[in-house]
DNA sequence: TTAATGAACAAATTATCTTTTTGTTCATTA
DNA sequence: TAATGAACAAAAAGATAATTTGTTCATTAA
């Protein structure tokens, strides 16, 4: 097996048995025996037990991250691209039942409140998608001027918030209405809007 | 000492030692010594350490609830009751220190998403408050006709979010600042209003 | 009659040690 | 270069004893 090239069966071996068992009671065993393989052969692939849990997170994040920067490239104006981004965000999770059973057994992967988050540079890219939508919006002028840095980092708390309610959650139906009535006030706002 | 007259006395004794050491660092011991008796006498007071637990939170919550009902009812306009709320609730925090450290070493007491909530009567008194002012503010046509009870629940829980950053985050200025934006984008919206 | 105490007991926690499992290394092979 | 099995170290799981702490209760003080 040619390593570079098949970096990506390792992944899918090891992202199922984290995802049946978690980090602590998976063994470097197990993944091995799915790949017809011994353990210490893992060793090629990665140099660590842990290195093999952050590498697969890592690389089942960025697909997830792939797949909506895809969807919202498909778009053109901000307030379509800005709606199938947090649509196509929470419906991955649902196609993606190994990497959602991962992120229950490990809520620090994805933190609603990250002290030392250990996917920052991975994270930091869809802060700066959200911003980068939000800066079309505003200049389009279909978005109100509010600040892009920050308010992309609450959005995507609130995005966090709800993709964590996701896996969470068993009830999927009351969620998806949560979900729709959230989107709607975030964009529309309490308040009345003042004529000017 | 009168039993009735002074559960007080032992709820601010409970609550120091529980926020110094956390529920099961905490010794009865700890707390009788404090309110110089023995720990056999504190079983006048509360028929388990549990229970003593239970209620010296349930007393500390629903006095924090009460401060931020009696700040809202100052006031008469929805929108006005509606802001003073949203910043009564996380300003409150800062002044109970002690409470605040046993939510930090409890997260279970407020939870961001609750399974089971062990203080669900109380905090469905905070979403009932929440939804009287969105039904006042609809009335008023200050505010959108959004659905009350929804959006209440959704109000909540974007609320408890910034409640738990407050405690978990130990830099204040930066929270206060992503507080008040985030008010501003959830009373106005991201969209840019459509002229009817 | 209510609140408080100290002694006695039960339950839970911690500590220590042993056994077993599992992660990691390495010399050797295909 | 990729893979293996044997050897070793580190961690996890089990078992048992020692200690702490929660709870009960008969008795005493206010």
């Amino acid at each position: 097996m040619r390593k570079k090239e098949n970096m990506e069966i390792i992944y899918e071996a090891a992202l199922s048995v984290f995802a049946k068992f978690g980090f602590r009671k998976a063994t470097l065993e197990d993944i091995a025996s799915r790949l017809q393989m011994t353990k210490s052969n893992l060793y090629i692939y990665a140099p660590s037990k842990k290195e093999l849990y952050r590498q697969t997170v890592a690389w089942a994040l960025l697909r997830w991250q792939l797949r909506v920067r895809e969807a919202v490239e498909q778009e053109s104006g901000a307030k379509e691209k800005f709606t199938v981004m947090c649509f196509k965000a929470v419906a991955y999770l649902a196609e993606d039942e190994a990497f959602r059973q991962v992120l229950l057994h490990d809520p620090d992967i994805f933190p609603m409140f990250p002290v030392t988050d250990p996917f920052q540079e991975i994270n930091r890219n869809s802060v700066l998608m959200i911003r980068n939508i939000l800066l079309q919006g505003i200049q389009e002028r279909t978005f109100r001027p509010v600040d892009p840095e920050k308010m992309a980092e609450v959005i995507f708390m609130i995005y966090k918030m709800f993709i964590i309610r996701t896996y969470i959650k068993t009830e999927e139906k009351q969620f998806q209405e949560a979900f729709a009535d959230t989107f709607e006030l975030l964009v529309n706002g309490l308040f009345v809007k003042s004529e000017a």
